[in-house]
DNA sequence: GCGCCGGCTTGATCCGGATCAAGTCCGCCT
DNA sequence: AGGCGGACTTGATCCGGATCAAGCCGGCGC
């Protein structure tokens, strides 16, 4: 992600809201995720701490905003993981993502000021709120702002059209190749070790996001640990053949077979 | 959709453009598609003419946009229907969705100053043009028009959200059965007959999209012809009971069965 | 410790959709 | 008209993943 285009003048104040803050401000940490300068058209971003609400750490399986929420608001997270899901109308539901430190959710919600989608804690999180409504105001007076804001917006967009993708697969072991591919991505974005996983999700979880069932997970598990792919323990997954993972997520016809 | 928010005093001036007015103005036409009215913080819309281009129309086959176009725009379908779609390394691609009269396309592209998918008309279509970069000039200066394109951009990654919400179904019959009510709601809201759908995509298009084979979906066809809910006439399928289809896209489990 | 319970694994079987293989239909071009 | 080609349909068979069923494992409360 390169940094958001703004004035030549401002420019040389600007710098790109380092990983390192997220820790000291809730105000940075939201500017990163937006890939934010902190300094925009002059404005000074760093001091829109009022913008950022800091909310209480979610325990696992807390729910962040449901279906149907009002007063819609972006958020952040800082740490842990989530998911988002619908309810579909015969009662079971479909996972539409799953969302990692330094991520973003709540794009949904925007249209009809409710959220679509439920949002709930895999594990102890702790996330900052912006609310849209605010944001939205403030976007309107910088106009650096309202562009990245866009820019994330259709980055979100784009992100989630690889859920279909990967759910266009015929081959069980393809989709989970590309889950972990993706996952893996995802790690070495924020900068931690690709090859380490933590699967902060349930097979359930998994199987249901990926249009499985939870048996067909653990058994492509199982083939990939006894094939030497991945050393599986638990939710701790070490990609151990980035290349061969690689090589499933494409078409793994032959590879499929192989792994008898 | 109901009107966007806008201002008391503007309110009363403002009247939402009319279907019938497509025909006429090219920024009639792309103001309906977004859901703005005539006119919104004072600036009549209307009169932005030059923000919006007027394109040859495409002949069937014909590519609006590719993967890595770069000058993204917005487009309006004003006849005719698109499909976009993303190559996959090893070749194939997969179908993200139809874009259908009076719809919107052209939301991936802003995030890399590139269109991230490829557009192509399935028939003769005609669409017009929004310049990303104009629009987002003027949309910073009239807070109207960035609430309004934040809402409908986000409107469309919900609306993107039910391509996986479909792909989740197990039963084959469950996802033609969802695809046919979603084309139905779609006529339905462009103030056409629900239940009379012009398939102006392929088999070939409808089994990418679906995550099937052709087989599959020329099979489901007959079964639902056989069982009288549908009436399929080549492109043309009538809905004869919406009832039994709307039964169909929910669990669809004992339904399946009893359409042997 | 013990036992319970929920998440996970593994095995056996079944079945729905993929695959392979013929056709059929229709548009189109000469 | 004839005949060519592509889109679609239909049938027969195969196979991968769902389903059913039986453990296993680890955590937690008592």
């Amino acid at each position: 992600m390169t940094a958001p285009p703004r004035s030549a003048a401002a420019a040389a104040a600007a710098r790109v809201v380092d990983i390192g803050e997220l820790r000291q401000s809730c105000a940075a940490c939201a500017l990163h995720a937006l890939c934010l300068p902190a300094s925009i058209d002059g404005h000074d971003l760093a001091r829109l701490d009022h913008l950022v609400k800091r909310r209480q750490p979610l325990d696992r399986g807390a729910t962040l905003f449901r279906e149907g929420s009002a007063h819609p608001s972006l958020f952040v997270v800082r740490s842990g993981s989530l998911k988002t899901s619908v309810t579909l109308p015969e009662g079971d539901n479909q996972i539409l993502g799953f969302h990692l430190s330094g991520e973003i959710l709540g794009f949904d919600g925007l249209a009809g000021e409710r959220h679509q989608c439920t949002a709930e804690a895999l594990e102890r999180a702790s996330v900052c709120e912006v609310p849209f409504e605010q944001l939205s105001r403030v976007a309107a007076q910088v106009p650096g702002l309202q562009h990245q804001l866009f820019r994330v917006m259709s980055r979100e967009f784009v992100r989630e059209q690889q859920h279909p993708v990967m759910m266009g697969r015929k081959q069980a072991l393809s989709r989970l190749a590309i889950f972990l591919r993706n996952l893996s991505e995802r790690r070495a974005a924020t900068g931690h070790d690709p090859l380490e996983l933590q699967l902060s999700m349930s097979r359930q979880d998994m199987a249901n996001y990926l249009g499985l069932v939870i048996e067909t997970i653990s058994r492509l598990f199982s083939r990939l640990h006894a094939q030497g792919l991945v050393r599986v323990e638990r939710k701790t997954v070490r990609i151990l053949d980035p290349a061969a993972l690689h090589a499933l997520a494409e078409g793994g016809e032959d590879e499929n077979r192989a792994l008898a």
